[in-house]
DNA sequence: TATGAATGAGTCTTCATTCAT
DNA sequence: GATGAATGAAGACTCATTCAT
């Protein structure tokens, strides 16, 4: 009275059939994308990590593509939502021990980050496909801009950040110096690292924005 | 009878014509790799742009990547070679100016640099060849620090910087931010680009710099 | 509790659903054969068509092919069928002026035939399946043929046709010219077709059918 | 200094190599053509006739349905030219045994030609390209009308054949009634052919040509 | 040594057919 | 019996690399 289930999902129970395997799918290639360049994911590989057959991709997504953008939303967000978690409270702890959790955060974010962008920069037909696919949502790192921004705004507020600071331009700063660092650790991989300078990043940014 | 010359080298004289064929391939594949995406050269491209043959390449590199990475160390030396040039020098016109100057020229080289970077991350392999070539040149973006820095060191000798600024710690703000933005530029390409933030960048930047 | 009937059927009531089915699976590929080139005609097509599932053909049908010889079978007999019924009858009208009716009819049906036929020729396997589902039953044309040499007949026994033309030749001459200028219609659609020749047929068939 | 020639013309001296395998695949896919339905050639198969990698054909053809153009035309060529040597000269013989030896030459001609007619009538894509290709020259069949007319012409002249009769129309009349034994032994393949009846159109059209 | 055509492994994609539900 | 998702074989095409000339 039902199709068939594919076998890989024969255990489960209760969902969609409908939407469970397209949702397997998606979470397939996610995971691959996390593990491997973009460019070397092929179809066949991700049916065989989906542990289905090669055509099924093309029941659920018009083309390879389809599929790769959305197993790319879903990875970043993972990445991004894991992290946004970390960030802490204004006026917990200290502002520097704050700044340099939140280097570290960043760090662990753009360190899984990078080889995807880089993947959609590589291959300007998908990244158009990514871009209309976002096209109000602004792509990526950004979705992690706003609980940044936030924080920055809380502590402004507390009085442990100068009232002149501007959180947008922080935010900017330590995004972009964190993304060098884990960029030049990606580049680097394997070898004994750059060293990791992520407190000379925050303690440049510290004195500019201690209260007078 | 000595052995033929390339089409494309007839007029040259006086050269290794061995070097000067090797050399010229570089070059093109080099232009190449400033004008389209990594992934998109084939070989077959390179040698038209180079006006030989397809088969050439293959007498003066081991395969396609060996050449791939001298073209993108040539293609990066040219592009910070150019930009190097417009860095201010210490003392003339205002901090502030120079700040913005080079904030403007950093955004150039990232912009010329973001899809060689991203073709490197995005192909594992010739990242690696790229890494054992370059082995204690580090990779990229840093060829460019360095004359940055002695310009801030400059300016923190004349005292238009605090004596307390880290200008490694600078350098490494103001490279992430810039990158950041010709990223979201990027990323962006033909639609509205997110608005040119640089002078957010520089007057959060500023407020950590000017001395007491 | 008796077996479950496609939904498409719910509203019939009366006739066995298992022939109700087939039945409708038939239909609905005649239509398309009717509509798209034989060789575009995808299983998953014909059950959309049919408000059935892409399974259901395989209860009814061995195969693809199956289905489609039936179907074929159907819109010729649909095709001619509808066509035999414009046939003028002997004695009416004028000699000439039937002639160019039957021209035209022809034209219609060979239009439509065309590409059917092209279809078959075009598929050995498919064409095979139809010559053994047809065995004794001359194939396609030949089923319009009789109720033409019929007309002739008539015309001949009424004196209007020379006593010693021969039905049979004139048929295929007919039938034969017309659908020359249908499948050059065909070749050239889209384009200016070929000038409409069949009254230059008629002419000439004409001279050699008129009562000494 | 030159490129190595295919294996499959090691043999061959004298003739342009950037032509022969050109010129060669083009003439595999024609005898393909001639021996088995279109819509069954694959690339591979025409290489594997060709004795030549699978790759090749697209150094010489943008993709497989320009070499299938090439080749059918040639393919109609060799058809056409071989049947068109056997057209009687007017004068000769007798006008009845003249139009005996066309209906035959046509039966050839259209036995050969109908499955590449069908081929393309079933593949839209393939005939566009095809009409593209051949765009002011109409198409197969017609190729041959101009020596059959020219027949009919000189048999006129010479007061074999009715001063009104229509040359265009006699044509149309003979080619299409050979055209339709021709599909019908198609069709029939295999088994007992349709009794040929080619003297039943040759006599229905003399009693319309003999002069008064 | 330069040439550039030949090679063939590897990719995405389609679709008739099967089969668990 | 009906459902419609899963299967997987097969096809067109690309491109780094080889190699006879």
């Amino acid at each position: 009275m039902s199709p068939r289930r594919a076998r890989v999902l024969a255990g489960r129970v209760g969902d969609d059939p409908a939407v469970a395997l397209r949702d397997h799918l998606v979470d397939a290639a996610a995971t691959l994308i996390g593990r491997s360049p973009l460019a070397l994911i092929t179809t066949r590989e991700i049916a065989r990590a989906a542990g289905v057959s090669d055509g099924v991709l093309y029941n659920y997504f018009g083309d390879k593509n389809d599929l790769l953008v959305e197993a790319l939303v879903r990875q970043f967000r993972r990445t991004i939502e894991a992290a946004a978690a970390r960030i802490p409270e204004p006026g917990t702890a200290t502002l520097e021990a704050n700044l340099e959790s939140i280097a570290t955060t960043l760090l662990d974010v753009e360190r899984e980050v990078i080889p995807m962008i880089a993947g959609l920069v590589a291959d300007p037909a998908l990244l158009h496909r990514m871009f209309v696919a976002l096209h109000d949502d602004p792509l990526g790192p950004h979705w992690f801009r706003a609980p940044l921004i936030a924080y920055l705004e809380g502590e402004r507020r507390l009085g442990r950040v100068r009232s002149d600071a501007n959180p947008d331009g922080i935010v900017l700063l330590l995004m972009g110096s964190t993304s060098i660092l884990a960029l030049a650790g990606h580049l680097a991989s394997g070898t004994a690292a750059e060293a990791d300078r992520r407190h000379v990043v925050v303690d440049e940014l510290l004195r500019g924005l201690r209260p007078g």
